[in-house]
DNA sequence: ACTTGTGGATCAGGATTTTG
DNA sequence: CAAAATCCTGATCCACAAGT
């Protein structure tokens, strides 16, 4: 037999009460009793009626109960459906759009993930977790170097978006000041608006041609290059995770928080 | 008239919370 | 800490409406 979608599988009468369950539980954090149900579902049915709907929505999984004489708790299958198909969003009047965007610092990356982190922390009362999406590779618009000290030299690296990148290479011998800025010319000439990817296979003939004495430095360059941007793509920054602290149905449950907590 | 589905009322019992 | 109060559940029965 053909396993129906869930909004088949529900008629409206127990999409009404499994909505009101999961916001009556995240309002409260409590488990959510027939009788509280009943009366703030405003479908006008008894309480023995909804527990009726409430055994089917268990027998299909969008709720649990978590013992006998307690109310249900939605499952994360519940709450799925819930995102899915019952949650109504309002869009943002156009002032509150604006309030929210200039919170948001966009001046770096990096800055940016945080502010959205702390923001969502603050919008919501929760933790704000934010990751920076995995980006097709980066490409390229400006590399430089710094000498650092003996051997040591600082890698520059600007993507297209603005993001910038520093890595420290250690190389075989000393480079003087002009070698770098004829190295980082060369790479710049060659290499604006490619990503790495690009480059390597670009210049892996090129600079072994090439023979020149900077050789040994590009490479370690676009290797080290690589290597930060890839770093870079996985960026996340965690915000208000002393919210948790207030949510009931977490700070009564120490070994629960802690295991959340040894996450961050 | 009979069957079926839906909804309400009641009851006994379990688990938790409150109270003395 | 034990008893009482409260809340919730599943089971059962009954009433009613719609379909056959």
């Amino acid at each position: 037999m053909e396993r129906r979608s869930a909004p088949d599988q529900l008629d409206q009468r127990a999409q009404v009460l499994l909505k009101t369950l999961i916001e009556r539980y995240i309002a409260e954090g409590q488990p959510v009793g027939s009788r509280a149900l009943s009366k703030f579902s405003g479908l006008d049915l008894s309480p023995a009626t909804v527990r009726n709907v409430m055994a089917d929505l268990e027998e299909m999984g969008f709720i649990a109960s978590p013992h006998t004489s307690a109310g249900r708790v939605p499952t994360p299958h519940g709450y799925r459906f819930f995102v899915d198909c019952l949650l109504t969003v309002r869009p943002l009047p156009q002032e509150r759009v604006h309030e929210i965007e200039s919170e948001l610092r966009r001046d770096q990356p990096q800055r940016l993930i945080g502010s959205a982190s702390q923001l969502l922390s603050h919008l919501t009362h929760f933790a704000g977790v934010v990751v920076a999406p995995r980006r097709l590779q980066p490409r390229i618009r400006r590399i430089e170097f710094l000498s650092l000290s003996d051997k040591r030299v600082l890698l520059i690296l600007v993507t297209g978006e603005g993001d910038v990148q520093n890595r420290i290479l250690f190389t075989g011998r000393t480079y003087s000041a002009a070698e770098l800025v004829r190295a980082a010319n060369y790479l710049n000439r060659h290499c604006a608006g490619l990503t790495f990817e690009e480059i390597r296979g670009r210049l892996h003939d090129e600079l072994r041609q090439l023979k020149s004495d900077v050789t040994e430095l590009m490479n370690a360059a676009v290797e080290a290059g690589g290597e930060a941007l890839e770093d870079a793509s996985g960026q996340y920054a965690i915000s208000g995770e002393r919210n948790l602290l207030e949510v009931e149905d977490l700070s009564s449950d120490m070994a629960r928080l802690r295991k959340l907590f040894s996450l961050f």
